[in-house]
DNA sequence: GTCTATATATTCTATCAAGACGAACAAATC
DNA sequence: GATTTGTTCGTCTTGATAGAATATATAGAC
């Protein structure tokens, strides 16, 4: 069995994917307000990207001091392969759930 | 905000659809494990179709005796258009974070 | 007919994992 | 040292999980 993932686990592991480069807490929480409307704080953020650094599915690394406007370093996050696959198997779970229902059902 | 679904709940919503008049714990199971091969304890199925019932995502009857083989009764359930409605949100989330994404990650 | 074996299905009990929030803390720049 | 930006902590609620216990129906023995 693949590993499991939390509903919101999903959510953090496709932000990162769009991120890319650009990952780190404050901008992971943003990107999934923008695109779902859901609005969380950070500390289940955090959480959830600590959480899956725990089981491998992505490594941080801590950025450099943007000599911009004050304010604590970046940490940064990135997927791994394990993430990919993690997601990409929840995602085809939901696929094979929704095989067969009207369109608008199909394909989450 | 729409009323949030665990990953678990969101199977067995799909299961319900699927199944329509013949959903009840065990074939919930099994049309679970049937499409997406993972198989879990009837304890967790069942906590589960209560707590959706809880929340008035789906409703329950007890069915009658069946003239076939010994047995307890079946107790049956159905999605209720709530239950839909969260499916269908829940759904849709997933589908605003794939977005843009290669044609493998779109549309679980 | 009643008794017990067997099949079928649901509930209970306990525990761990995930999600959530607000406050506290940390570390940069000005 | 004040301000800005970002992360961590403590705590609680909800969701997921398995396995044992329980309930209830029929079949067949007698």
């Amino acid at each position: 069995m693949s590993i499991r993932l939390g509903e919101f686990e999903q959510l953090v592991l496709l932000a990162l994917i769009h991120l890319a480069d650009d990952a780190y807490g404050v901008t992971v929480r943003r990107e999934i307000a923008r695109r779902t409307g859901r609005t969380t704080s950070f500390g289940t953020v955090y959480a959830t990207l600590a959480r899956l650094e725990e089981k491998g599915l992505i490594t941080s690394r801590l950025g450099d001091a943007t000599p911009q406007r004050g304010g604590r370093r970046k940490k940064f996050f990135r997927i791994l392969p394990a993430g990919r696959l993690a997601v990409s198997a929840s995602l085809k779970v939901l696929r094979t759930m929704t095989r067969g229902l009207a369109p608008s059902w199909e394909s989450p």
